[in-house]
DNA sequence: GCGTCTGCCTAAAAGGTTTAGGCAAATCGG
DNA sequence: CCGATTTGCCTAAACCTTTTAGGCAGACGC
């Protein structure tokens, strides 16, 4: 009987597809077997448990925008570093909305603390050294961004901003004109 | 045999409370059933299927918030109404952690034209008129405010801002501040 | 080539979803 | 008030997913 090969990383990839094509309610650890043509029980080798797929996914998109956003980064500063950084979140969401999704997932804090999250952090605290703000007001606008990337791409791809007018592009762009333009007059408390 | 008195309402309002008790990947026909001390079959006369049971459990969820929205919107303007509207949100969230990720779950359009999801973007725009926002600037301002709303709700629930300094009621505080500066000082295209 | 280890297998239990069809309680018309 | 109809909860059953236990054979180390 031939081995299919299995690993862990070929398992959380092929979930990531999984999770784009058909969306992440429908990854299974039955529905992962049969793409691999191979009994369910198999695959309790290489995870622990359903969840454990999940985490997995998690990992990977996380890591994923984690690489795309310092790539984004690069060479770039001010409002031309937060438009950069934006889009990757917004552009991955579209082209991964499996994946995307699967990076919302509720990581325990030590998997947290471990992942690219951190990176995550980073990347936007990168962003501001084109700004003016001091701690602790540089963690608000942290944490300002990471709600305003996030809650913008989940709201637009969940259909929230569904009446056409105006184009949710051209809402984008304004969005980030105005954190632009809030970040060079951040408010004194 | 007597009979249980169920009823597609009751059994939603019921749901809601297991979400928020178990969360809500708990909340299933099954469970619901036990909670009723009724055979799982029962409630396939009052349910089309498990998908409807989240639905209903987000239209009851997203009344409950639109409900809460415009008491407290009820007699303020401006910054009063934009902190009062922010906080019910963040506090429906935190009470009802199960009912308030049910809300996101995502609706069909005919269903989502139906919902209260309506009343939340005409509380947005309420609190707007505060502010001296032409369109399209206005469904631009719009949108951003859901977003912040909904992705600082969701990361701080989800333990994104978890390292503990500065405290994340002062980054929220700080947020309402910033996003009060911003509208009043809305930047030209 | 032999032994060990590992990877995928079969088997099986337990629980969730959903449909079909039945009986009895509630309700309504006379 | 009683018979007919409707409605609500039931049993039964099929199907799927999750997870554990234990077995056999292919891969690998010597």
């Amino acid at each position: 009987m031939a081995r299919a090969g299995l690993t862990t990383e070929r398992l959380a990839r092929a979930g990531a597809e999984l999770a784009d094509e058909a969306g992440l309610d429908r990854v299974t650890v039955s529905a992962l077997a049969r793409r691999f043509d191979v009994k369910v029980a198999s695959l309790y080798s290489h995870l622990r448990n359903s969840h454990d797929l999940k985490t997995r996914i998690a990992l990977l998109a996380l890591e994923e925008l984690a690489d795309r956003g310092s790539a984004a980064l690069a060479g770039r500063a001010g409002k031309d570093a937060l438009t950069a950084l934006a889009n990757v979140y917004r552009d991955y969401a579209r082209e991964h909305p499996g994946r995307y999704a699967a990076a919302q997932t509720r990581l325990d804090p030590e998997t947290a603390a471990a992942s690219a999250g951190v990176r995550h952090a980073q990347m936007t605290r990168a962003v501001l050294r084109g700004y003016d703000l001091a701690e602790p007001d540089q963690t608000h606008a942290v944490r300002l961004l990471g709600s305003v990337f996030h809650g913008y791409v989940s709201l637009e791809m969940g259909g929230g901003f569904s009446h056409s007018t105006p184009d949710t592009q051209e809402t984008w762009t304004r969005t980030l004109d105005a954190l632009d333009s809030l970040l060079r007059n951040w408010p004194a408390p």
